[in-house]
DNA sequence: CTGTTAGCGCATTCAA
DNA sequence: TTGAATGCGCTAACAG
């Protein structure tokens, strides 16, 4: 941290030049009450104006004791997913005259408890923990003492996704969602089925797997007959977990992937082995982010609302009440069906080898 | 600001706990010469991890008149392209441990000065303003007045996209990308051509539209032959000028959209008016966001590499340096071509009329 | 209504 | 090396 060349103006100095004290140019220009003679106050905003002056965020926040920040903490800005979220949650920030401070974890645990960690230092008003939470004591441990510090300190903050830790939430129904795409691809006649799974330490992807894999089971499908493969959390992931299926002779009719990212790099993948979908093999993904129905074929999948996770997940961390007990706050999930996905066919192929 | 029920702990609180002076536990914390006893120190350490201390950024950026926040002000983070940048900025910011501060303008010129105006309170180090700027003196003024209150108070800034202002740039050559394209629709024999341009009051969008049409005149296409129809710059406004165009009886061989997410709006109307594309229309894009190659037909456009525009804007205003003259540095933008375009049809059409 | 004064939490002189 | 005192820019009592 260097010093800036310049030097900002001060209070003092509108003070100064407006020939009042430093409080009566504080009251006209922070203060929200008119209790200043118009003629003063004129003269105030006159030399405020002519000196540009801009008051100290910082100092305000600490004579103050409370900041106007919230944090934003997610996997990846760059991913749709995240972004359509964020899009929704600076919106709500915005309107309550909030700033947000945005950390991009890359999926890293680490950087995540070192974001909160650092707007624990920023005294963010809020923080908004966005993704998937990780499994493991390493992840678990840590970031339960940062949030609960955060917390005793007046600190607020909510999770989108489940986490395995205390605290608000806006959770997607992973599972009823899931759930619906078991139904509908029994109901379609499959019955040997793959999934492209993102790494299962993530709650996000237990809960879309198990929802998905129970559903089928309460349809007749065995838990033997689903391949689930784990992979990346990416596009590169659903790409390489479909060049996988397909080389180990794809017995299956369907595959859901966890995601829609993923399920257009799978997409890509099968067109590369000419699988032809949902000809041969029904796709479907999970979130309906804008592109998706855009591809040929356009994709089926499991529609959120996005914007309006953003929106709720703000919103509750920035509601002043505090409940006694973490609140949830469930999304709804529907199930879209577009052109990726089909009725099995009537003589389904067995086996194939390609190599 | 209401302030928060609970409190923080000082670094008062800690040195008392440790039995040292105030000056130490400081020294120790939070300067980085080790210029305390090691007895002393451990003291101070233990205490700090016991209380679970956290330096209050504020109060240090007030003692130290210098802050490690960055702003990060654009159009949409929900816009691919946005986030493509966001994401390798926030990546530098994070390298060089500043905390970043987003602001989402949703193309209101307003909104862009105000955050700008936010982050000169938050005394931010450092802002970048990305996405194209806007004409008219009710935008240039103002923000011309608070990026030269900024920059005289110490901050330092950067555009990325051309914006009308003094100052250092990062610039995606749009002209010469979409030269490029008007060479290879000439070449492929198009001669009668439309372009669905964002709003010309968009300085990105001008030297988009103004490359393409010199490079047409120069291969030999008059002017008047280029149908432009400004329109938004989403992709609704690339669907809304799809529609409008077919209606109006399409007299043309290929569409120019100034930016991808245009062109997929573009796509989605010609697949509804049943116009094929690239068999009676070529389509072409611009910037390469990582959706299009996934499209049917896979979209031609011009690569623009985001992820390296937002690390060079973000490295460029991080640099401590300041050189006398602006710096612009210019990303090269090469032709993707993809299954969207072909050679004119030997016998074209000359008008449609639907409806 | 207005001015004076005392912190907010921290880094940093200056003495000891 | 360590501690006491001063100030960063601002708000909020507290007096006038």
């Amino acid at each position: 941290m260097d010093r800036g060349g310049g030097r900002y103006v001060t209070l003092a100095q509108v003070a100064q030049a407006a020939e009042v004290s430093l409080a009566t140019a504080s009251r006209v220009l922070n203060g929200g009450e008119r209790v200043v003679r118009p003629e003063l106050r004129e003269r105030v905003l006159a030399a405020a104006r002519r000196l540009r002056y801009v008051p100290n965020a910082q100092a305000q926040a600490l004579a103050l004791g409370a900041t106007a920040t919230v944090g934003l903490v997610m996997h990846d800005v760059g991913d749709p997913y995240f972004a359509a979220i964020a899009r929704g949650a600076i919106d709500v920030a915005t309107e309550h005259g909030a700033v947000v401070m945005l950390g991009s974890t890359f999926r890293s645990p680490e950087r995540e408890i070192e974001y909160v960690s650092t707007l624990r230092a920023q005294r963010a008003r809020a923080i908004l923990l966005v993704g998937s939470g990780f499994a493991g004591a390493e992840y678990l441990r840590p970031m339960r003492a940062e949030l609960a510090n955060y917390r005793r300190a007046g600190g607020r903050y909510a999770f989108v996704s489940h986490h395995d830790l205390p605290g608000d939430a806006v959770l997607p129904d992973n599972r009823g969602g899931a759930a619906a795409i078991g139904r509908a691809l029994a109901e379609l006649g499959h019955r040997r089925i793959a999934v492209a799974a993102g790494p299962l330490a993530m709650t996000t992807v237990r809960n879309r797997v198990d929802g998905f894999v129970d559903a089928l089971a309460a349809a007749g499908v065995a838990r033997a007959d689903v391949r689930v493969v784990e992979t990346d959390f990416s596009e590169d992931g659903g790409y390489t977990a479909a060049h996988r299926l397909v080389s180990e002779g794809l017995d299956a009719t369907a595959l859901f992937c966890t995601t829609d990212v993923m399920a257009v790099g799978a997409l890509l993948a099968l067109r590369e082995r000419g699988v032809s979908v949902p000809g041969e093999l029904s796709l479907i993904g999970f979130d309906d982010i804008p592109i998706v129905r855009h591809l040929t074929p356009s994709l089926s999948t499991v529609a959120l609302d996005l914007d309006r996770i953003g929106r709720e997940a703000m919103t509750l961390v920035l509601d002043p009440s505090t409940p006694k007990r973490a609140r949830r706050v469930t999304i709804p999930a529907h199930l879209v069906l577009r052109d990726s996905t089909a009725r099995v066919p009537a003589h389904p192929l067995r086996t194939r080898h390609t190599h």
